[in-house]
RNA sequence: CGAGGUGUAGCGCAGUUGAUAGCGCGCGUGGUUCGGGACCACGAGGUCGUGGGUUUGAGUCCCACCACUUCGACCA
C-alpha cells in the first residue's frame, strides 16, 4: 500500500472534543471519523487492526470448538418478549416498527437470537455441549457515549454462547473460555489484562468475570488485594466491616445543628469522627418514586448496584421536596416515616454512640445505639470498598483501587434464557431439561482503542506487531532522487514478495512530515531509504517503540527485515 | 434526565461599543527547499446551528428551538 493513496487524512491539531489519547490519536491518524454521537466510520488502518483482532478471536474461539454463525441486526420484538427483556431493558434497546407495523429491535446482545437459532437443534442431550459465536455489529443507544471508541453506541462485538447439560460442564467450559480470553489478550499485545469477579447486571446468572485493562482513563473501579491476588469489580466486591463499639453507651440526646445538612458539617460542628455518624442516603423507586432510605456509616459511600440487586428494582437519587415525608439533611433511623423502605448497611451493625439526623429541621441526635434504639434493623452490605479496606479473602487491610477498561466479559447464564424461551432437551433418562448457557463477549473496537490507550507516546500509537495495520513502514526520503526511488521501489516489492505487509511512503515531502505520519500510523518497523544511507550502502531500521535502531546493508535488507518481522510476529503468538 | 459549556471555511480558533467576515493549519497552481510537521507568490473555499424578534443596520442584543460537548445519572 502506498501511503499517498491511503484514504483518510492525518493532521497535527488535537480535536477539541477528545478527552482521551486513543480518541485523539485515532482521529488525528486517519483511523476513523465521527459520524454522530457514539457512531464512527473506520478508515483502512483501523479496519486492518480490527480485522487482525477478529482473526485472533476466531482462532481462539475455533480452538475451543466454537462454530461461527451470524445473527440478525434487526430482530422481531417477539423473541425479546419471550425472554422478558423487551420490557425490562431500558432505552438502550432501540425499538421501532417495520413497514407492517410489527415491533422490531436492534440487536444489542444476542442471547435471544442464539436460543432461537438452536432450540430445535438441541432437542437431545447427545448434541451437547456446543458453542456458537459471531463477530458482528451491535447497537446500544447509550445515554452518554464517550472517550472515542471506548464507549460508543454502534460497535463490533465478538459474542459467543455455549450450551450445556450440567453446571459442571458449563463450569469446565467457562474455564476453558477464560483461558482462551487470556490468550486473545496476550496475542493482541496486552497480556497485562486481568480478570475480575463482576456483577452480572441485566445479563442474569450468578458467576461472571470481566477482563480489565488497568488504566486511569478506565470507567470501572477495580478492587485489588496485592497480598492474596483477590480482584473484583467495585460493583461486586463485598465490603468488610470491623465491628466497632465504644463503652459506655450514652443516652440519646437531641442537639441543635442549624443549617447543617451534610455529614461533614455536622461532624465538624460536633467534633466527632465521621465513623461515629450514621448518614442517610435517599433514593426513589423508578416505578413509583417511593422513597428508599439507606443508613450507612458516615465515612462510607453507597454502592448502588448492591442496593439494586438487594431490592430487586431500579432506583434513582431522590428529589426531596417539602411534601416529602423526609426532612432533607436531618434524616435519622429513630422515628423515620413509615412511608419509606429503610435499609441498613453492615457498617452500622451493633454500633453505638453515633450522631444521626433527628427527623426534625436543624436537629441531630447523639448517642444512637443501633442495638438499643433500632432493634428491628436488618443489616446488609451496601457500601463501596475503600482504599486500604479489608480484603474479603485474606482479611488484610491492604485493598487498592484501580481504574480499568472492560475489554471483555464472560457469564455463566444458567437457564435464564432457555427456560424463558422454552428451549428443552431430553436427557438420557427421558426427562425434559433446560440447557444451561454461558456467554462470552469482547468489544473489538474498544479493544483496539484500549490497546492504543496503553501503547502510545506523544506522537502516536505504538501498535503491537500482531495487530498493527502494517508490519513495515517504508520511507523513501527524497523520492525525487533516482537512486532512492529505484532502491525503495525494489525493496517495497521484495518485502511484499516475502509476505510482509508494507506501507510505502514515497511522497516527495519533508522528513518531519513523513516521520510524523509514520508515528501516527504506529507501524512497528520503520525502514528508511535516503541519499545519505545509499551513499553508505545501508538502510536504516528502527522500531516504533524505539527499542531498536540500526542500519543494515542494502543488499540483504529485504531478507533481514523480513526475518525480523516474521520472528517478532512469531514471538507475539507464542503465549 | 440534571448542571455547565460550545455552535463562525474541511480542522483549530479570533471577531471590541451593533456598521465591508478574519487568522493559523489544511486544500489548488507555480517556484525554491529537503533527516522531525520548510518557505515564497497567487488562488479557491462562509445560508456565521435553525427560526423568530429589536434595529436604518445583527456573527454581535432578546426569545424559542436544535445539535454537539463536559461532568453527573444510567449502562452486558
Amino acid at each position: 500500500m502506498k501511503l499517498e493513496k491511503l484514504v483518510g487524512e492525518r493532521f497535527k491539531e488535537k480535536p477539541a472534543d477528545c478527552t482521551v489519547e486513543s480518541h485523539a490519536l485515532m482521529v488525528r491518524g486517519g483511523y476513523m471519523k465521527y459520524v454522530a454521537n457514539g457512531i464512527f466510520s473506520s478508515f483502512m488502518p483501523l479496519k486492518r487492526i480490527t480485522r487482525k483482532l477478529e482473526a485472533i478471536m476466531r482462532g481462539e474461539m475455533d480452538a475451543i470448538d466454537g462454530q461461527e454463525v451470524s445473527f440478525p441486526v434487526v430482530m422481531p420484538a417477539s423473541i425479546w418478549q419471550e425472554s422478558g427483556r423487551y420490557e425490562t431493558i431500558g432505552k438502550e434497546l432501540v425499538r421501532f416498527n417495520d413497514r407492517n407495523g410489527s415491533p422490531v429491535v436492534l440487536g444489542m446482545t444476542h442471547e435471544e437470537a442464539a436460543v432461537q437459532l438452536v432450540r430445535e437443534y438441541g432437542q437431545s442431550y447427545n448434541k451437547y455441549p456446543f458453542m456458537i459465536y459471531q463477530i458482528q455489529t451491535k447497537f446500544r443507544d447509550e445515554a452518554r457515549p464517550k472517550s472515542g471508541l471506548i464507549r460508543v453506541r454502534e460497535f463490533t462485538m465478538k459474542d459467543a454462547y455455549s450450551f450445556h447439560t450440567s453446571q459442571a460442564d458449563l463450569e469446565q467450559y467457562y474455564d476453558k473460555c477464560h483461558k482462551a480470553y487470556e490468550r486473545i489478550f496476550a496475542k493482541a499485545g496486552i497480556p497485562e489484562v486481568v480478570s475480575v469477579a463482576s456483577d452480572s447486571g441485566m445479563m442474569g446468572g450468578k458467576i461472571s468475570h470481566e477482563f480489565m485493562l488497568l488504566t486511569d482513563i478506565g470507567e470501572d473501579s477495580i478492587v485489588i488485594c496485592p497480598e492474596c491476588g483477590y480482584r473484583a469489580n467495585m460493583e461486586a466486591a463485598p465490603n468488610i466491616i470491623e465491628y466497632v463499639r465504644t463503652e459506655p453507651s450514652q443516652d440519646l440526646a437531641k442537639v441543635h445543628t442549624p443549617d447543617m445538612h451534610t455529614i461533614e458539617e455536622v461532624c465538624n460542628y460536633l467534633k466527632v469522627d465521621q465513623k461515629q455518624s450514621c448518614k442517610a442516603v435517599v433514593y426513589q423507586r423508578n416505578s413509583d418514586d417511593k422513597f428508599v432510605v439507606l443508613f450507612i456509616r458516615g465515612d462510607l459511600e453507597v454502592n448502588e448496584t448492591k442496593m439494586t440487586n438487594y431490592l430487586g428494582f431500579d432506583i434513582h437519587p431522590a428529589t426531596i421536596t417539602d411534601e416529602s415525608p423526609l426532612v432533607a439533611g436531618f434524616i435519622g433511623p429513630v422515628g423515620i416515616s413509615s412511608d419509606c423502605i429503610v435499609l441498613y448497611d453492615n457498617s452500622l451493625k451493633g454500633v453505638n454512640n453515633l450522631v444521626c439526623g433527628a427527623n426534625e429541621l436543624d436537629h441531630h441526635l447523639t448517642g444512637l445505639d443501633m442495638d438499643r434504639d433500632v432493634p428491628t434493623a436488618q443489616f446488609h452490605d451496601f457500601a463501596k470498598v475503600q482504599e486500604g479496606g479489608i480484603c474479603p479473602v485474606c482479611g488484610k487491610h491492604c485493598i487498592t483501587i484501580s481504574r480499568g477498561i472492560e475489554v471483555g466479559n464472560i457469564f455463566q447464564l444458567g437457564t435464564k434464557y432457555t427456560k424463558a424461551m422454552g428451549m428443552t432437551y431430553t436427557d438420557a433418562d427421558g426427562n425434559e431439561q433446560n440447557p444451561i448457557m454461558g456467554c462470552y463477549g469482547i468489544g473489538v473496537g474498544r479493544l483496539a482503542a484500549a490497546i492504543c490507550e496503553v501503547h502510545h507516546d506523544d506522537y502516536g500509537p505504538i501498535w503491537p506487531i500482531s495487530i498493527a495495520p502494517w508490519q513495515v513502514h517504508l520511507c523513501a526520503m527524497r523520492a525525487d532522487n533516482e537512486e532512492v526511488r529505484a532502491y525503495a521501489d525494489s525493496l517495497y516489492a521484495e518485502l511484499q514478495k516475502r509476505g510482509i505487509e508494507v506501507i510505502y511512503d514515497d511522497r516527495n515531502v519533508s522528513a518531519g512530515f513523513m516521520f510524523s505520519d509514520a508515528d501516527l500510523l504506529g507501524v512497528p518497523y520503520r525502514v528508511i531509504v535516503s541519499p545519505r544511507n545509499i551513499k553508505q550502502g545501508v538502510v536504516e531500521v528502527s522500531t516504533r517503540d524505539k527499542s531498536l535502531k540500526t542500519t543494515i546493508s542494502m543488499e540483504t535488507a529485504a531478507d533481514e527485515v523480513a526475518k525480523m518481522v516474521l520472528d517478532a510476529l512469531q514471538a507475539s503468538q507464542n503465549v
